[in-house]
DNA sequence: TTCTTTGCAAATCGTTTGCAGCATG
DNA sequence: CATGCTGCAAACGATTTGCAAAGAA
């Protein structure tokens, strides 16, 4: 994830309004590493600022997975959880119990799959790439150019 | 996904059954690289055995995906996407049709992440470890012993 | 026959949406 | 002050569940 200044500076590039929900969303985001559902950010945050709504929260989660600066996934769980951090780590799910942990240490053969990892007994492997497919990435850019003639503002849009 | 024939074995030292619908469904998922939802498979499978009852898709595919044999992941769109390719290969997914591919050729460098790969721009990266934790694995080999006092068959229970 | 699994339909519940009021730029 | 964003509550829809009937072993 970016930092909170880049995030501010995207949202007024494009329009829009670096409101005290963003901010303390984002801020609670930087650093997270236990890859919460909404709701654990909720409940989080909820104390902080109170009249915060869940609506608000999935707006700005899903906000920042359209601009890839943060990631969702499924554990099995039937909750998608959310993961700021979106690259060079790996996770170890459970399919039992559905708790995440990062990685700890290196795994570095990317062709087999190891029995174990930290304890885990691993029966399952899964990559993903995760951006714009040919096609999106034309229609954005028509629509940038589209925005462009209007006089709106899109230095830097994305 | 393991063949056929060991899912009939699986399921029958469990105790259970070899039902024609598990067998429909384990059979329409080999070979399959399409990263369907439980919808699409449904669509796919309701005209060769008009009977099938969504509620029995879902209860087989949550079978397969305890034991490891498939994998569920979200690709944003809001349904569940199945794969049973446990293993070496990596997926791009779009962040704004929420398409999925495998990642066609080879993509080995895992600490950097490439800009593009095949014509998508790719923002952020994921990899998941799945089995079972610590925990969950001395529970489960606490029922094992249970069931085999009970006198239960559960030779090569996986 | 016995016991698991199926199919149906209803229930569940995480997530999304519509809209009036509010706060940011 | 113009407009984008929030909060509320209602809507949505994918997935799960309860139970009687069906069919493997």
């Amino acid at each position: 994830m970016r930092s909170v200044e880049a995030l501010i500076e995207q949202v007024r590039n494009q329009g829009g309004k670096a409101t005290s929900q963003r901010i303390l969303i984002w801020r609670a985001l930087e650093r997270d590493t236990s890859h919460p559902t909404a709701e654990d950010l909720y409940t989080r945050l909820k104390p902080l600022l109170p009249s915060l709504s869940l609506a608000t929260l999935y707006n700005v989660l899903n906000e920042l997975v359209d601009w890839g600066d943060i990631r969702r996934f499924d554990t099995g769980d039937g909750r998608i959880h959310f993961d700021p951090d979106t690259s060079g780590h790996s996770e170890l799910v459970c399919l039992r119990c559905h708790s995440v942990i990062d990685t700890p240490g290196q795994v570095d053969e990317p062709t087999s799959i190891p029995a174990e990892i930290a304890g885990y007994q691993i029966v399952s492997h899964s990559e993903q790439y995760f951006g714009f497919c040919p096609s999106c990435r034309q229609e954005l850019e028509s629509a940038r150019q589209a925005s462009r003639v209007q006089g709106v503002s899109d230095r830097a849009a994305n």
